[in-house]
RNA sequence: GCGGGCAUAGCUCAGUUGGUUAGAGCGCUUGACUGUGGAUCAAGAGGUCGCCGGUUCAAGCCCGGUUGCCCGCCCCA
């Protein structure tokens, strides 16, 4: 069968591969530059005491209804569900289950059922995997998308956390060289405040209404507060309170102590008091880092986050407070201002030249790779020079070149590829250079 | 869900008012150079021109449909 018989089967619509350096000159999509942000990233947890947390990519799909919120964009019409199989294999009549579109919701549900309280007052963690949303792509939007998050869950509300969080971030951001950012932070409010403020944002818009444009018209009806985020309706949304004007006591007090220990970390930030956030679990701190940049085309949210104290119980678990980010690592690459070196290059090539040679060059790498030297070589039967522009595009630093005059004496050229000088060495000397450097 | 743009070699793209055997650059393989990479030169491999239909003596080009991708709106990371 030709090959144009067969309907070729590519990545779903809006999904995409990532793909080692060798293979794609797609920066946005190498793998080398997600393994380097994870491991950035890695490094903060480490510092800042985050511990690992991997739940399933999918779970019952109530738990998102009810998490995220029925209203939601997400779950009204991004998720992905489908009916598992009933008694008997009967397909369609099994519980209905979701690919998770977010992970903080999981976070919590696994924080109830494993009764995270009863060890520590306060659970750290942090989780890195894929997420999962049926939205149209676009640049810097993907059905299947990566984050990495964090959730500080437990007794403590302290906005100290809030505050020791977004300096970790910082220090992510710049530690990746990520520097075209500004940092946006408001109140939500809480349960005690928030209604009012809606309340008083519907009756000022209603007869503003007619003249807004109509997805207004539709978050009047769905998510009010999405009104103060128009871009079109900027005039109107102008002559509208302020929620920060209308915070309770106790969550402008919160806020004012966030500001305070931002400000004696030196963290820049801009209250904006129009961020708000679509996911309903969101109490009092939201805030979003923004790229000034217009690598992520329309798109300028590289993370986001705020407090959800009501979470926890709203899934039936205990009163607990909650504080988290995530943070979109395919944004993050997009960032990334410059090349980021691969480790996947190896040390060393070796050349052989020859089938007695290409034998020992086998055995050879063997040896090099167990005392921890990363090794490449080829296997075919080349000559010399097409061998070294194996070697060139491998780009290793160092060529082994092994051919019959060095299996007779015992030595063999090692060239560095970088300054042309060349040695010859001893199989034992070899192991012992290589090793060091 | 709604708009706009684009589909020609592995990649980036030319391709005239429709005209014979479809092109370039990059990349790949080989050679010039018998055991030394990056430079130069030469040769070679690689295409049902996204798919289906229509108009025509003749379609990569025109028309209709379809699929895919990209970009934007909504929303988010």
């Amino acid at each position: 069968m030709s090959k144009q018989q067969v309907k070729q089967i590519r990545t779903v619509k809006h999904t995409r591969d990532i793909l080692p350096r060798d293979f794609t000159s797609d920066t946005s999509a190498q793998s080398h530059k997600f393994q380097y942000i994870e491991s950035v990233a890695r490094e903060a947890f480490r510092r800042y005491g985050f511990q690992e947390i991997r739940t399933p990519i999918f779970e019952y799909t109530e738990l998102f209804a009810r998490g995220v919120g029925e209203e939601t964009d997400i779950v009204s019409k991004e998720m992905y569900t489908w009916r598992d199989l009933g008694a008997n294999n009967t397909p369609g009549a099994g519980d209905s289950l979701t690919l998770r579109p977010e992970n903080t919701a999981p976070v919590i549900r696994s924080y109830i059922q494993h009764q995270m309280w009863q060890q520590s007052d306060l659970a750290k963690l942090f989780y890195i995997g894929p997420q999962f949303r049926r939205e149209r792509g676009q640049k810097g939007r993907f059905r299947q998308f990566y984050q990495i998050g964090v959730e500080i869950i437990g007794k403590s509300d302290n906005p100290a956390i809030e505050a020791e969080v977004i300096e970790m971030l910082d220090w992510i951001l710049k530690e990746l060289k990520i520097l075209n950012t500004t940092l946006s932070i408001n109140s939500v409010g809480c349960p005690k405040c928030r209604p009012q403020f809606n309340e008083m944002l519907k009756k000022e818009i209603e007869p503003r209404l007619v003249n807004m444009c109509g997805d207004c018209n539709h978050r009047y009806e769905t998510n009010i507060l999405r009104v103060l985020d128009c871009k079109r309706d900027t005039e109107i949304v102008a002559q509208l309170p302020s929620i920060q004007d209308l915070l309770c006591e106790e969550c402008r007090a919160h806020f004012a102590e966030f500001c305070r220990h931002l400000d004696k970390r030196k963290l820049k930030y801009q209250v904006d008091p129009k961020l708000v956030r679509g996911l309903d679990y969101y109490t009092r701190t939201a805030f979003e880092v923004l790229t000034t940049s217009d690598d992520l085309g329309s798109q300028n949210a590289l993370l986001g986050g705020g407090r959800y104290d009501g979470l926890s119980e709203s899934l039936g678990g205990p009163p607990s407070k909650g504080f988290g980010f995530a943070l979109g690592l395919d944004r993050f690459v997009m960032s990334l201002p410059e090349e980021v070196s691969d480790p996947s290059i190896p040390k060393v090539f070796l050349a052989h030249l020859g089938k007695e040679a290409f034998e020992f060059s086998l055995i050879l790498a063997g040896c090099l790779r167990k005392v921890g030297v990363s090794c490449a070589m080829d296997f075919e039967m080349r000559s010399l020079k097409n061998t070294m522009k194996l070697a060139d595009r491998s780009k290793a630093r160092y060529t082994i070149i092994i051919g019959e005059e060095e299996l007779t004496k015992g030595r063999f050229v090692l060239r560095d590829m970088v300054t042309r000088e060349q040695l010859e060495l001893t199989e034992a000397e070899l192991l012992e250079k290589l090793k060091a450097n």
